[in-house]
DNA sequence: GAGTGGTCTAGACCACGAC
DNA sequence: TCGTGGTCTAGACCACTCG
């Protein structure tokens, strides 16, 4: 039964206690040491594997005290129309309003609000031209103590210039709302891409995730009522850490 | 400005020249033995460097060939019901459809067709029991010769029991094509859940994927108009191949 | 202080690819 | 055949955690 490399021998051997709970969620692996006793080999020859186990997000590694059985809590990230509506009337942050109700503690900080150059990508999505000035906010959200979501929100200055919107401070049903309430607008629609990677070194420190989890960077265009995009949001947050809900509601065929 | 350890020094500077197109993708990284040379150290240090780099999903290495600089083909994963209603009428598979329209060449393979007893969550999703069977067609998308999507289809028997559904061939404009237009029902909604995560070895094998690279797993139901589920599809991608798309449309706010 | 993971060296053999 | 990446051994030192 053994498998052509020990590396691998190990690696699936811990692998499958893992999977099927022998080895739950923030049980203590064996010391490595421990393991190259048992499977007759070097203790470099064990690290392989663990190295490929953390690649796989199965475990996480802590200097003189062990190598764990990472365990994420499952947050359902739920993206309709009238979830939206219904959270922004209710006055506070939709995304607060989202994880909140699913039983996590949800703290929300404002890093930095200014007027930047926008990026090519941004401009694009917004119709203005590349480095026109656009107003930026700039958070993190933790969920539960932990980094979950950074997120960067871009603003149109011929829109926003002069609001609330260009204020370093928190404005209560976030800053659609305040759109919709104070600049009489609508929110009518957003289209949201996501796309999957491995996070930059920067994006690893600043989530605290562990080496071996992809991020997940979703970018949502809120359009109003007349077609016009009036904020770009770019997240990026912990891939192992969400499932995205979308419903997507089908016309009935053409007449004929 | 050396880091700390030498195989972060290494993999700090080629992940810099990959960032900043020194090294362009497809391009073969200098040699292990190379590298040892030039940083002065020994070979086993370089390569817990490109260890790393390959787990980041920057490079793939082919043994007796060398170390090179990946690159995926971008593929846009759009959801839209109006896409798929319009799609749909066309005779041929949406997805095919999506993505020949992107000009990829696109090859579906039936891998198999037959009764199974439903796993939990997909008997839940059809408001059978767990272990209920169900009809399951599962099946493996190539795009220009790489495998990019491993689909499981599951369909109740009490709908489509008899049908072209349960044979093991292509059907022509699909099986919702088919249920719309033999059964005479109508899809109304699709309700989309996706997670991110590392893929199983018989994952990364099936999809050929080099390691480093997280998969994304949709739940797809599909409901009719009386609000039934008529479908599950769950895929399996390659992470970094895809760029999903969903329009959320927001209802007007209710009247006062 | 004992045990743990993190890193590194030095050298060996194997499997595969290109020439 | 020769260079490439893939694996393994044996042993060393360091940094950190915990009792």
């Amino acid at each position: 039964m053994a498998a052509l490399h020990p590396f691998r021998r190990i690696a699936d051997d811990l692998r499958e206690e893992i999977l099927d709970g022998r080895l739950a969620p923030g049980a203590r692996l064996p010391s490595e040491n421990e393991l190259a006793v048992r499977y007759a080999t070097t203790r470099t020859t064990v690290r392989k594997a663990i190295a490929l186990l953390r690649g796989e997000g199965y475990i996480a590694s802590a200097q003189g005290s062990g190598s764990y059985v990472r365990s994420r809590p499952a947050l359902l990230m739920i993206s309709t129309g009238s979830q939206w509506r219904s959270r922004r009337d209710g006055g506070i942050s939709p995304l607060s309003a989202e994880f909140t109700e699913q039983g996590h503690e949800v703290e929300q900080r404002l890093l930095s609000v200014g007027e930047e150059p926008a990026p090519r990508d941004v401009a694009e999505l917004l119709g203005l031209a590349a480095g026109d000035a656009v107003i930026v906010r700039r958070r993190r959200v933790l969920i539960g103590g932990s980094p979950m979501q950074l997120g960067s929100a871009y603003y149109p200055t011929a829109i926003f210039g002069g609001t609330a919107a260009a204020e370093s401070r928190r404005i209560k049903g976030g800053v659609l709302g305040m759109f919709e309430d104070a600049l009489a607008g609508r929110i009518a629609r957003f289209v949201e891409r996501l796309s999957i990677r491995m996070p930059t070194p920067v994006e690893a420190s600043e989530l605290q995730l562990p080496s071996g989890v992809p991020i997940a960077r979703t970018v949502r265009v809120a359009y109003d009522a007349r077609g016009r995009s009036v904020e770009v949001l770019v997240s990026i947050v912990p891939g192992d850490a969400y499932t995205f809900e979308y419903v997507i509601d089908v016309p009935p065929p053409a007449a004929d």
